[in-house]
DNA sequence: GTGTTTGCAAAGTGTTTGCAATTTA
DNA sequence: TAAATTGCAAACACTTTGCAAACAC
């Protein structure tokens, strides 16, 4: 009963994105959309799902977060050249990222003001508005 | 005459940073930095000096814009998993970032605000805030 | 001469793809 | 059963590395 809820839920949203609820969707999305906001790259996800004893391949757990992605239940986030990040927040909002961990942490889109935009030329229109806040440890 | 200028800050540029100024690294310094601010990639600065008949492999430009940018006269921009880009302004500024074109430009530090920015965790200090800016080509 | 730098080719990393076997509806 | 999905292994794009030859000082 109290597991029925977030099953329903990702069994919903694959419904509304027009994905087949295939066993390994269905755990991957479970992963994904029942613990609040989350950052994964495609090789956390699949070893997560190891350890949840989801047979799941790394090429399927690639295909599906673009899927997602592509259905806008997830976006991608671009810090680090060569690892590609996804975020289940999909609300504008930006981030904090630890450059020595490569941990991402969300701010939320109101801690930021982004004032005094410029322009984009004619031909082009914002997609994303990117505020990328990097850190570093103290030493 | 016209010439010897821009030679003579190639080299100094390389001395000040400690880098011998062999002749791959002052040809690459030229092109980069005889022109204005400039965006590159390896693969793009690899062929444009080979256009200019520069002779110089692929790993010895990766090699160096590390060192230029280890160095302070370039620093690296992540706009795109897979692929660095360089940036020979190393002032605080921003980026517009055309996805069709995969291309970057400058916005300056004034041109836009951050406002309220979070304070990050004590523990940590901020390297830098990047706003980028996602455009995509009107329909 | 001595230590640095280069270029090549090989190895490495993260990601995508082709295709036969499997699963879903 | 027909169409979509999966997993594997191979292919991929980009980047780094080991090492012998070339170079700078």
């Amino acid at each position: 009963m109290e597991n029925s809820r977030p099953f329903t839920d990702a069994l919903g949203r694959l419904r509304s994105a027009g994905l087949r609820p295939t066993r390994q969707r269905l755990a991957l999305a479970k992963l994904l959309f029942d613990g609040g906001d989350r950052h994964v790259t495609a090789e956390s996800l699949h070893s997560e799902a190891l350890k949840a004893r989801v047979r799941v391949s790394l090429a399927t757990v690639y295909n599906t977060l673009h899927q997602f992605t592509d259905a806008g239940l997830m976006r991608e986030i671009v810090v680090d050249a060569g690892r590609s990040c996804f975020d289940t927040n999909v609300s504008d909002h930006h981030h904090f990222y630890f450059e020595d961990t490569r941990h991402l942490e969300d701010i939320a889109e109101e801690e930021i003001q982004v004032a005094r935009l410029p322009a984009p030329p004619a031909d082009a229109k914002v997609s994303r508005v990117d505020v990328i806040v990097r850190l570093q440890a103290k030493k």
